[in-house]
RNA sequence: GCGCCUGUGGUUCAAUGGAUAGAACAUUGGCCUCCGAAGCCAAAGAUUACUGGUUCGAGUCCAGUCAGGCGCACCA
């Protein structure tokens, strides 16, 4: 990666101004490579002199001055020229050479060009939805799913192995669901209270109709379980790995009981007004917490905990839990309890702040009638839906105004990208063979080819640089870069002309950017449709 | 009251402490005899809630204020 190769060059010039006393000797700490938004700083330009100027006791300009003259004297062919700017800034620019041969890079590597070797291989697991099996998922589950599977993605691009998993809070036998939540409003009832529909008002009509056929309270639940399985599998199109029952796989196998009496084995555990309670206080969290009722009942807590347990024997370097902005609270808990397992791996809780609909809900909490994830998605389609929730941050509260969502599905910035790739596709299809001759990339010289090749070699960076911070957002932003450089390339470009060694080489940059822009959309997990 | 999240053009959102705060939608105007106009080009629109602080540099970090959301159970 080219953002890479000249942190290393840097780092290596440092090291010989030191060697030759121009600069102190200090501790190189990060060096910082950004890509500037403005054309005219380059392609690529760090803020290094700035920053160590204090240390170094010179001013900003002189070690730049200085970093520049070193870094020239190496000659690399990938950099054409080195600028020093005003406060301290060295920008540089990529030789159209580098650019052109990155095309072939490419169309080498195909859908494998992007995948890093950063995760070595490491073990995640990711959980995310585990939506309680009392409803249907609303548009609050909507950004967990598509967060998640997007997010799962990126990791396995980036050199991880992941796994996707889904909790199902499903105990019935030993504990008894007490809480039945429609996806408005989150209320406490008696099992027995549960299953008279007619005292209800605070349930959905789909939930009064699960019942009324069920009866049962663990009827009604694996029924619904079932009835979100399929469609998380067959309308999100996301497939997890895993589905673990908190009824079948927790509290049949003991596991519960097990960690309870592991924490009261190690003096975690103590008595008070009738009930057990955990010393989460001393590992962080701001409270101790009830892990067993007064009536012998162990609470979500510590099935939750039996869970985590679970997977931290499974192994994982590093687990990934995507919580809606209504279990913040239990953060603290479980951060608690994974200091008491000693766990020793990564856990990153990550909350899901809200999504509101436009509007407030007034009808649909007293008639029962909600918009379910599925309503929006029979609206805009999976694509649109999808493209929606991404380009939010996870973290700010998202208001959903559906009437706006419909009206702009026609005009979405989906169909931007989708475009872009369509529009590819249709040019090839006026090829006989597109196959590509990469031998005349050099013609490659029009500034609009130049920076759509400058966009295409961003990926990999995106891609890392995602699988750091998990700032999904990223992406689809980045696709919409990459498809608006791509339409100015064909605005300025004739693909196909008199000219047979241009045209092949124009080929092959459609080509590599048909690839990149295809991996970016499957990604996300929209598709790349060849003709729309 | 305490904890977490948020406050950015009319609207929905971006912006790893960097250079002139970006898009999209909406508004106004221009571009199809030529590889797809679901496209391109342009105009207008922002005191980044407020007040201090940190530093070469703050939308971003810190403190305080104001506003909104979520949480603070022997519910899950």
């Amino acid at each position: 990666m080219i953002r890479e190769e000249i942190i290393k060059l840097i780092i290596k010039v440092i090291k010989e101004l030191q060697k030759e006393e121009i600069l102190p000797d200090f501790e190189i700490l990060e060096i910082h490579v950004e890509h500037p938004e403005e054309k005219a700083h380059g392609d690529w330009a760090t803020n290094i002199a700035l920053q160590i100027a204090k240390t170094a006791k010179k001013s900003p300009m002189e070690i730049a001055e200085n970093l520049k003259s070193q870094i020239s004297n190496l000659k690399s062919k990938v950099l054409e020229k080195i600028e020093v700017v005003k406060p301290g800034f060295i920008n540089f620019f990529l030789s159209k050479e580098y650019l052109q041969g990155q095309i072939k890079e490419i169309l080498k590597q195909k859908e494998k060009f992007g995948q890093l070797k950063i995760g070595k291989g490491q073990k995640v697991n990711l959980e995310f939805i585990s939506a309680n099996p009392t409803g249907q998922l609303h548009l609050g589950h909507g950004r967990g799913a598509f967060f998640g599977d997007t997010l799962a993605n990126i990791l396995e691009k980036a050199g991880f192995k992941t796994t996707r998993e889904y909790y199902i809070n499903d105990a019935v036998g030993g504990l008894q669901i007490r809480t039945i939540s429609d996806t408005v409003t989150t209320v406490s009832r008696l099992p027995e209270v549960i299953f008279t529909p007619g005292e209800l008002p605070y349930y959905s009509d789909y939930l009064k109709d699960k019942i009324s056929i069920f009866k049962s309270s663990d009827k009604v639940i694996s029924a619904i379980q079932e009835e979100n399985k399929n469609f998380i599998e067959n309308k999100l199109k996301i497939k997890f790995n895993n589905w673990v029952s908190e009824e079948k796989d927790l509290y049949q196998k003991n596991k519960v009981e097990k960690i309870q009496k592991w924490l009261d084995g190690k003096g975690l555990v103590y008595e008070k007004e009738g009930a057990k309670w955990l010393k989460t206080s001393e590992y962080g969290d701001i409270k101790d917490w009830v892990i067993v009722r007064e009536t012998g009942e162990p609470t979500y807590l510590l099935s939750d905990i039996a869970y985590h347990k679970d997977k931290f024997d499974r192994g994982f370097d590093k687990i990934i839990n995507i919580w809606g902005a209504d279990h913040q609270g239990h953060v603290g808990k479980i951060k608690a309890a994974a200091k008491m397992l000693g766990f020793k791996g990564d856990l990153d809780i990550l909350i899901s702040q809200i999504v509101r609909l436009k509007g407030g809900l007034k009808l649909s909490k007293r008639k029962g009638e909600i918009i379910t994830l599925e309503n929006l998605i029979d609206e805009v389609g999976l694509d649109v839906a999808r493209f929606l929730y991404l380009t939010k941050s996870l973290n700010t509260q998202m208001e959903f105004d559906l009437e706006l969502a419909k009206e702009q599905s026609e005009k979405n910035p989906v169909y931007y990208v989708q475009y872009a790739h369509a529009r590819i596709c249709s040019i090839l299809r006026k090829v006989k063979h597109p196959t590509s001759n990469i031998k005349h990339l050099t013609l490659l010289n029009h500034p609009s080819e130049l920076a759509l090749i400058k966009e295409l070699i961003r990926f990999p960076e995106i891609i890392e640089d995602t699988s750091r911070d998990y700032q999904i957002q990223r992406l689809p932003q980045y696709a919409i870069d990459l498809a608006t450089l791509f339409h100015q390339f064909y605005r300025d470009c004739r693909v196909i002309s008199g000219d047979k060694n241009l045209t092949q080489a124009r080929l092959a940059l459609i080509l590599a950017t048909k690839i990149v822009l295809k991996d970016t959309l499957d990604l996300m997990g929209i598709s790349a449709p060849k003709k729309m």
